[in-house]
DNA sequence: TTTCAAGGCCAA
DNA sequence: TTGGCCTTGAAA
């Protein structure tokens, strides 16, 4: 989705820029020269970025779809599953089991160092530093303590200093091997498909990563149709659970919530420190990510910060961004569905996969926070979508496939009757769960 | 014999 | 100091 509207959010937030300076010349920070500077560019080789960004260890596929088992018994086709997992400290790839629990190998070198040498460090801040792979050196304190809180053990470095051998978490690797191969083949949900490893992918496919989302080959946020790209929505058919046999349904998913899965785009890359300062478009002009993240709702920001550092701090990673993107989008409570317990059905599995992941995988299986979260981003992406209405009411949108989701947003609001300001869409979450 | 998680090394 | 790659050696 973060591409799919790329340009056509890039064409409104510029005219809602324009249509800025001319009414209040500082409210919006606007680097003209960013705007029409290098005309040349092109949008892959951001969009490229992201992609890879996003999939590490395939250059064709993105890692945010279904997961991919190879073997459940043999462990080494475990090893190789979980090496494109990510770092719980930093959200590097991971390189194996390193002091109590997958990890990378610099967050390894590091905890090593950290531990042989008793190093005390200080942080010059609040003692909450985020801790990404862009940042983790900038404070070893935090980082020390993240890598404490996430459970890698200092009873695992040898104070003799012993090379090679196993020590006493040889069996509990195992056993975390075993609940992961569970829990990836509960979120796989058909572990006959998977070739090299258990990340969770989509493919990209002809080298369009701006089409990466419309283009994911196994659920519903195919949304392929608008673009005419009907052969890549047989591939649902797939993955039994996802499949929905009405276009009409997975198009009605995808209108309702494309604004919310835009901002948990956004977020993501942004958590995982991959975020670029400024998004290139095919025009040549770029604009800053932030805008094109909140779909210029200014105001957001400081929201959307918080909402960052929340996540981060409970070490929100790649699989949990592919459950609530698919939590976010099968929603059974639209009452047009024409196939609801499909919906019902593959969201109950998801929901039930991802909580079992998050048990197996996060120290303290914390999933409390997620709900709250869940609610910021959309209501980030309500506003961002609802201001980007009126800003088409106004005439500040050229005609395209945004314009079809607006026009889509102000019918369900018309049909709804409620106040223009209120969520017209149907609650995700009830009494704090989703 | 193979595996893989320890520690070690060293360029950046 | 960091982090990628190498070596080691007990367990499987």
């Amino acid at each position: 989705m973060i591409n799919f509207f790329n340009e056509e959010i890039f064409h409104i937030i510029k005219n809602i820029m324009t249509y800025r300076k001319v009414k209040c010349k500082n409210e919006y920070s606007t680097d003209k020269a960013d705007c029409n500077a290098n005309f040349a560019a092109t949008l892959e080789p951001v969009t490229g970025k992201m992609l890879a960004a996003a999939a590490p260890m395939a250059p064709q596929s993105l890692n945010v779809g279904r997961a991919k088992i190879a073997s459940s018994s043999a462990s080494s086709a475990a090893s190789s599953t979980f090496i494109q997992d990510c770092c719980p400290v930093c959200g590097d790839k991971v390189s194996g089991y390193h002091y109590g629990l997958l990890t990378c190998e610099s967050c390894k070198g590091f905890f090593k160092r950290t531990v042989q040498n008793k190093k005390v460090y200080q942080c010059s801040a609040d003692q909450n530093c985020p801790i990404d792979k862009t940042c983790r050196k900038r404070c070893p304190h935090c980082r020390f303590q993240k890598c404490l809180k996430v459970g890698m053990k200092i009873e695992a470095v040898r104070e003799d200093r012993m090379r090679g051998g196993r020590n006493k978490f040889g069996s509990m690797y195992k056993r975390d091997r075993a609940r992961r191969m569970q829990a990836y083949q509960r979120i796989g949900l058909d572990g006959s498909s998977g070739t090299n490893g258990s990340s969770l992918q989509f493919t990209s496919n002809n080298g369009l990563p701006h089409q990466h989302v419309v283009r994911h080959q196994d659920q519903l946020v195919t949304s392929s149709s608008p673009l005419g790209t009907e052969k890549s929505m047989c591939s649902a058919d797939k993955l039994s659970p996802y499949r929905c046999s009405s276009l009409d349904d997975q198009m009605l998913l995808l209108q309702s919530v494309w604004a919310e899965l835009h901002v948990l785009d956004f977020t993501y890359y942004r958590l995982q420190g991959k975020l670029p300062d400024t998004v290139s478009f095919k025009t040549g002009h770029r604009l800053k990510a932030t805008s094109v993240a909140l779909l210029a709702l200014t105001e957001g920001r400081s929201e959307w910060d918080k909402l960052c550092n929340q996540l981060n701090a409970i070490g929100f990673d790649r699989y949990d961004y592919v459950a609530i993107k698919y939590l976010t989008l099968l929603n059974p409570n639209y009452s047009k569905l024409r196939n609801k317990a499909l919906v019902i059905e593959g969201r109950q599995r998801i929901r039930e996969a991802w909580l079992e992941y998050r048990r197996s995988m996060v120290q303290d299986g914390n999933t409390s926070e997620i709900p709250n979260c869940m609610e910021k981003m959309r209501s980030l992406g309500l506003r961002g979508e609802q201001y980007l209405y009126y800003k088409m009411l106004s005439g500040h949108v050229s005609k395209g496939l945004l314009t079809e989701m607006l026009v889509n947003y102000g019918s369900r609001m018309q049909q709804d009757t409620a106040p223009v300001d209120s969520d017209i869409r149907p609650k995700l979450i009830v009494n704090g769960e989703l």
